[in-house]
DNA sequence: CTGAAAGCGCTAACAA
DNA sequence: TTGTTAGCGCTTTCAG
């Protein structure tokens, strides 16, 4: 009885149990079970003779009956209540790759701001018995808080937040990652710094604004020359034409709500022949590659790190299912990459 | 005994069983099964009053428990073989939803190229018993086919190809998706018609070219200037000022191999003079709405219909969990979307 | 050192 | 119409 008795090409052959396992090595299913587990003690020879068949057999455990039995299922729900951008994704990497690391499988769901479909996913997440959910969005905006009914589950709230006090929310710094902007900015002299940002109901608009606001009032210099608009290129253009168009108030620098809104302020400049960094130094924020490197010149950028994010976003996971109670809304700290737009040659990163 | 004996305040109360519903409701585990099923016959009265109280403790029936019965998971893994990036994300999306749907849930694994990694993950997903398994990829090049030891599992790739005869791979008609474009710029009245595309290590490379060539062939025009470099902007603007560098080869129109190149080519276009689309069109790939819309004048673009692929590879893996046999390469149709850029004015999307 | 038995939560025969 | 029982695959006492 050969280990192809049941081969790859049979149809459907299933999957080998420890019955199969225990029977072909001429043991008990205990036997067969504490072999597999390195419990209990057991004579070497007998283990040997147990491995060695379960190899045979390709032999693999029935993570469901584990389940069943230890009422753990080593599994946890990615809810994103709007589809995976460009924001989630780095998140639910590294988050994934933290918790499969721990073992722990992920289940992915996107309620795409569907209340009715949010909803049937976190039944169909109670049905698989999750050990822990990790809720995730575009935006940080304020989002209603899961519920569990009759039951308490370990939720992470990661760049999303959620009002109760007892959410964990993990969410990046956008007051420190734009203080350290403007910051930067003041460091190589410059001090008309304007702001040109995206549409004012955005959290993170405000929170940017905000640290643009404390850098300069920490220099004493009058925070002005504010705007809001769309997130997009085409609205960096207009406020960078805007923003030149009075002579006698030229700005000598530019700190763009993101990236974006950068570049297309950078296009402004160079039609209209003002040059950056010379005359006019930009900073962006995202530190998307696909805007910064393409950006003439090379755009400094903040990075919300959100790869650290979705990292520590499973760390504290794991923490809860382990039985701590974690709280609050934490920032985590975004970075400053330097490239050619801001008048610096330097093009390593500084941490905060 | 109200409701909220077990609230969700209490240490992580657990979860409630059908046998709590059944001894709440003063009937056996059965009875409470059928009615909670509609299945086998119960009088009315029972069954209501078993629904009654399973709503009452928000009963979630076991699913693992279901499933170690039925021997069906309906749970599916996707194994990307890369990070879920600009091209894996649409079809994930989609690929989640059609089997959300259907009532099957996804586990998100990540194997960032990392041959050990992936094999961990297919061990894992063997111990959740997944009945079927999506693989995708960054790029639709070649790749090892998936080994699954002792055990036929559907399996269907996605924006990924495999060698072998008996694998589902469902990929984008990236030649009739080039011709298309070649096709709508030779009706535009284009004739020297160049191509700017990426390094020709990609397969999408040779399909497009190929594509573009046949296009061309078909009106009896010989196809020339073909340009191979990197996927990106500042390689459109070399490859554009290369083109135009000798006035008396000049083409009247760009087909390019993906969206940045045919940015930084309209960029290039525009810096040396040259208005697009009068004395140049230019047609992208992707129809990636950031480079499209921010591109000046706006980038007509094929489209891969990625979120169709992910659809449809849900919908065939559903069919093979069901039984059926699929296998072959699938090749789907790309659609054009006519902007201002290739100089019709235009804008609704048509179909292959 | 090894095996028999109970049980995780649920479903499906089969009896009553 | 309802209940009893066995079993899905596994782990874990507790006897032998």
């Amino acid at each position: 009885m050969t280990e192809n008795e049941r081969s790859a090409s049979d149809a459907d052959p299933g999957m080998h149990t420890l019955r199969d396992v225990a029977r072909r090595a001429g043991v008990s299913i205990a036997t067969a079970s504490k072999a597999l587990n390195a419990s209990g003690r057991l004579s070497a020879e007998t283990r040997a003779r147990v491995l060695e068949v379960a190899r045979a057999l390709h032999y693999r455990p029935n993570d469901l009956a584990h389940s069943l039995h230890r009422a753990r299922s080593m599994t946890v729900g990615l809810l994103s209540n709007d589809s995976f951008g460009r924001f989630a994704f780095p998140i639910a990497e590294a988050l994934e790759r933290r918790l499969f690391d721990a073992g722990i499988a992920l289940f992915m769901c996107n309620a795409t701001d569907d209340p009715e479909r949010e909803r049937r996913h976190i039944d169909q997440l109670r049905g698989k018995r999750i050990d822990g959910l990790v809720v995730t969005a575009r935006r940080t905006d304020l989002r209603a808080p899961i519920t569990l009914p009759g039951h308490a589950l370990p939720v992470v709230y990661v760049f999303s937040r959620v009002d109760s006090p007892d959410a964990l929310c993990l969410l990046p710094d956008d007051e420190g990652g734009a203080r350290l902007a403007v910051e930067h900015l003041l460091s190589l002299g410059r001090r008309r710094i304007a702001h040109v940002t995206g549409p004012e109901r955005f959290e993170a608009v405000w929170l940017r604004a905000q640290g643009w606001r404390a850098a300069l009032s920490a220099q004493a210099i009058e925070p002005e020359r504010y705007l809001t608009g769309a997130w997009s290129e085409s609205w960096g253009r207009q406020a960078a034409a805007t923003l030149l168009a009075d002579p006698a108030r030229m700005p000598d620098a530019l700190f763009c709500g993101n990236d974006q809104i950068a570049r297309g302020a950078l296009d402004q400049l160079e039609r209209m022949g003002v040059t950056a960094p010379d005359d006019v130094a930009v900073v962006g924020f995202d530190n998307w590659s696909v805007m910064t490197e393409a950006a003439r010149p090379p755009l400094t950028s903040v990075d919300m790190n959100l790869g650290a994010l979705g990292d520590e976003a499973g760390a504290a996971l794991i923490e809860m299912m382990a039985g701590a109670r974690l709280a609050g809304a934490r920032r985590l700290p975004c970075s400053l990459v330097v490239r050619a737009s801001c008048g610096a040659n330097r093009t390593t990163a500084e941490e905060t």
